[in-house]
DNA sequence: TTATGTTTTGCAACGCTGTTGCAGGATAAA
DNA sequence: TTTATCCTGCAACAGCGTTGCAAAACATAA
């Protein structure tokens, strides 16, 4: 059993089950953004849908992953910068390649900050970016 | 009857009907990005869900309005600026506000470009920000 | 190790979103 | 007015996301 998952769970107060194991090591394995039929698909009947939907619910609350939004649904991926429930910083750039279809978070790049409209404030930004993605483009 | 509606189906080669008549002057009216349940809503009983969602999908391949993402699911706009089936160009921000929940263009922005990591090609850009809308900010 | 209180899980059920097939009705053009 | 084409409404379906509740699993302290 991964180190890293149980520690992560425990530095965030939550109880060690199988199915938060099971999230966490599928989020890190494959490196991609996942929906909740991804997770349900790729964890067979092992789990009920219900304990899929509260576990994503409770990793969002605890900022251990965050929502990145697609056009064609809701997908989630880790933080990788350490955030807590009250302080995240999720301005970087999400990435979803129309060939083979995976969404990826572009660690790397931030959004670039923008001069609003008079009387408009920012609290959260997201950037989501669709095209061709390095390994697509190169065929 | 709204004259610029006739012309908008004529344009682009859809049949005139009360349906469509009535939801592109609903977009017309609200100016802000609606969901098809807002127009569902809006609209009453007059017409069944599924010519609602229908009339979306043909408003959307002739480039009439244009998805806006949000946390909370899809919403649709008018295109302001003339767009064709074949040639979009919606590169600007989306502000959704927190406090009154309301979407809308900030047509006067544009996203910045930005440099991608070696391999990636951009085809489409969608900036959604999210914070208070200068009518609430205001209180 | 066992007993305890608290958290999680699975199940059943529900409402909302979005899609498809098909038959009947409306539209535009001759 | 006739006709071919396009739109609409209905029925049905699959998927997403939530809630309430009882049973099971967990962490803690004895």
């Amino acid at each position: 059993m991964n180190q890293f998952v149980k520690n992560t769970l425990k530095d965030h107060s939550l109880r060690n089950t199988l199915c938060r194991e099971d999230i966490l090591e599928t989020f890190l394995s494959r490196e991609v953004a996942l929906s909740h039929g991804d997770l349900e698909h790729s964890l067979g009947e092992k789990f009920d849908r219900v304990t899929i939907y509260r576990t994503l619910k409770t990793f969002l609350e605890k900022g251990i992953i965050h929502k990145v939004l697609d056009e064609e649904g809701m997908r989630y991926a880790l933080c990788k910068e350490r955030c807590t429930e009250h302080n995240h910083h999720h301005d970087h750039v999400h990435f979803k390649c129309s060939e083979c279809g995976q969404t990826n978070c572009l660690e790397s790049l931030h959004i670039p900050s923008i001069q609003l409209p008079a009387g408009y404030h920012a609290q959260e930004m997201n950037l989501l970016i669709q095209g061709l993605c390095a390994a697509c483009s190169e065929n």
